[in-house]
DNA sequence: GGAGTCAGTGAACAACTGTAACCACAAATG
DNA sequence: CATTTGTGGTTACAGTTGTTCACTGACTCC
């Protein structure tokens, strides 16, 4: 008790978020399957042997990135999937919603774009859980939807994916043009609107 | 002419083809960007250095590993989009062919999945003009139909933007589900078909 | 048929890789 | 306080990488 216990592995997760960030920063400009453990040790500046005290191999860092990146992730669904007035409300907020995050996290949602159909195999497995996680959690909140009535489970799960992949198609539509002239990326903002929309109106007449 | 000039070239064309063969072998569980220039050539049974005679790089080969997974397939454009009896039966002939296609080239659909968002930017670059060209062709296509009546410019192209992301995800889609058992393959195959239905619904009372 | 072109070879290079064995020393445990 | 634990450092190894250079020998052209 005296010797205060956890200052060793507060030091421990220090260098382990460090060779998380530095891995991140390198893979701005290359894929996972090309990161080498070297390469990631020098940037942090710490022996190459160190980097077995956190993980197995780069593979095992790319599983711990993707965690990070889509993990925290979560409860952001309920607030933007929940109802609201009409909706062209939910989906600029939607929009808005995927807008800010990529331009607050710009390499992770890169990491993702890049690793869902990356060389790593253990890291598309946890990309495609989470995506998996998150298309449930969509489908559950359009379940609770008034619209919903009469709706096949297969039809609402159907719908949440095409959802999950169309907000993936928009990240990475606004990473693109993340340093683009401004009203391109204005034109890019439009047509993510307008993509939503298409979608939200083939599901209010569907049972047509 | 009596010396049947050509013998050279052809060679010469063969092995450029060996080597463009084994690099998309070789990506089947790696990414471009830690593909080895001595990797394929061993992989081929040449020297390293004979690959400079055909490629500055791998980036090189991978560009021109984009022109042919991608170059031939404009063609099929104008057949799948082209007017049919009823919607449905357009969105079945799309989905079959594009069933159709990962089946027969299950290695360059999961090199373009892959690369399009990869680590070398020359790949990136040459698939966004080429998915670039494929939206133009559909737009062109989709102008051409008459339930386009009262359509923007803007809107078509957002259309044909959809359609053409909605096409690649169907494809990793099905090529996910490649060596699956058959009945997770049909479900795969009835998802996409709904998904490309629900955006036929949007469109239809896109202008309500 | 002789000269030139050029796809492919072989050896050599410096730099890099993952990983193993052993060591140092601060923190945690009793 | 003495002992154990475990993060991180050091050194070393065997293999790999991209690239260079001078070369061979078959094909092409005049």
């Amino acid at each position: 008790m005296s010797h205060t216990p956890g200052v060793r592995q507060a030091q421990k997760r220090k260098t382990r978020q460090a060779l998380l960030d530095a891995a991140l920063s390198l893979l701005e400009e290359q894929s996972l399957s090309s990161l080498g453990l070297r390469e990631v040790t020098r940037a942090v500046g710490v022996a190459p042997t160190a980097f077995y005290r956190h993980f197995h191999s780069t593979a095992d860092l790319g599983v711990a990135l993707v965690e990070e990146a889509l993990g925290s992730l979560h409860p952001m669904i309920r607030t933007t999937m929940s109802p609201a007035e009409d909706d062209d409300e939910r989906i600029d907020r939607a929009v808005e919603l995927i807008a800010g995050h990529v331009a607050a996290h710009p390499a992770h949602v890169r990491f993702i774009a890049r690793e869902r159909h990356g060389g790593v195999q253990p890291v598309r497995r946890a990309i495609r859980e989470q995506l998996a996680r998150f298309a449930e959690e969509v489908r559950a909140e359009l379940a609770t939807d008034a619209s919903a009535a009469g709706w096949s489970e297969t039809d609402l799960r159907m719908l949440a994916g095409l959802y999950v992949d169309q907000m993936l198609i928009t990240a990475s539509l606004f990473l693109e043009t993340l340093d683009a002239p401004d009203d391109e990326r204005r034109r890019a903002v439009e047509t993510a609107r307008r993509q939503l929309r298409l979608i939200s109106v083939g599901r209010t007449h569907w049972l047509d």
